[in-house]
DNA sequence: TGCAGAATGTGATGTACATCACCTAAGTCC
DNA sequence: GGACTTAGGTGATGTACATCACATTCTGCA
């Protein structure tokens, strides 16, 4: 996967940039590779960028008191990710992003993010658009946790991301469900 | 409160309009008055707006299986609320949001929110800011959701909204909470 | 190739919550 | 002002989950 022509094809999906435009915009990523396992953010971090996954597989997480860890998402190709609060608050790192597998991704920093959006109407219509989508399925994964049990839940997740079954071990699937390693095996044992 | 003033010193802490050009954005909104109890969305509507909270409280709910309900929100003045998922996809609504108390709001429809932002480079920047805060709270109750306990999240609540422990009933609350209206009852009568 | 650590399964036990059932007090409508 | 509804409290019981403890692979790597 080309990464400019990757972030091209995700960007015009939304937003009409010439060209130009969009060389221009894509001159202030840089191309990040990363191993499996290796952190990008790391709590307590400075966050001066976020990320857009080419390819390979993150996860951003949330660890309290220093031994739970819940997932916020698993990023994978085109999708965005970062500490967000830690980002536009300029506050130090709470959530930590690191690899599930080797990975490529484009970073772009939060001041040069700001650049273009002032600089480019469209560039700004396009992160509108992206942060949108985010906030409804943010709300959207909020609704299933007051509503459904974790067996809908976990159903609904591997109906979403097929992939992550074979991809992802069982107990970040636990963590991002928000349940013990435990019940999420004796879950999938339980139904044969 | 002025809903004119009231929305212009709430846009321009974020973006900078002309009188001019607020005078243009404002065009298209209007005022609405709704009574304690009355609805704005309704489930299986069609939705064309998002409301701005001048005055009032209002509350948007998803019920379940006819029989449950979650509140996503409470929405008061200078809050955002509608079923964005619904005006974006241009689905049904699934979200409702009804008054707490009598409420003066200001609505915009899609189209119009839509029109402005291509026109007021400003205007979509603005946007692009509201949605970002939305999203950030929204993970952060997420996070709260998975990490915290029930009596953590009512204190988290009313830490937050202080006006609410006397403007909502008690099972709202919990509606909001996520637990039942049994288990918040106990909660806070058990600490004396 | 063999060993340490990670991933996973499974039993026993405790607990926070839901659910049901019933009670009282405070609006609200004719 | 009586009747009906809504809010709220509280006991008894059931259940989904966490937690702890231990056994069993699997996996990377020196």
């Amino acid at each position: 996967m080309d990464p400019k022509e990757t972030l091209k094809a995700h960007i015009l999906k939304t937003a009409n940039l010439t060209d130009k435009e969009f060389d221009y915009l894509f001159s202030h990523f840089k191309l990040q590779s990363f191993k499996k396992g290796q952190a990008i953010i790391s709590e307590g971090d400075k966050v001066d960028h976020e990320y857009f996954v080419i390819s390979g597989c993150l996860k951003a997480f949330f660890i309290n008191d220093e031994i739970k860890m819940y997932i916020l998402q698993f990023a994978m190709p085109t999708w965005w990710t970062s500490d967000y609060g830690a980002l536009y608050n300029h506050t130090r790192a709470t959530i930590s992003v690191d690899c599930l597998s080797d990975a490529e991704v484009l970073c772009l920093s939060n001041d040069d993010r700001e650049k273009i959006c002032s600089e480019i109407h469209q560039a700004e219509h396009f992160f509108r658009w992206r942060t949108n989508r985010g906030y409804l399925a943010s709300q959207k994964r909020l609704l299933s946790f007051m509503n459904n049990d974790t067996k809908a839940r976990y159903e609904e997740l591997l109906a979403m991301y097929p992939q992550l079954y074979n991809l992802v071990p069982k107990h970040l699937i636990a963590a991002y469900l928000g349940v013990s390693r435990e019940t999420l095996s004796r879950l999938y044992n339980a139904q044969k």
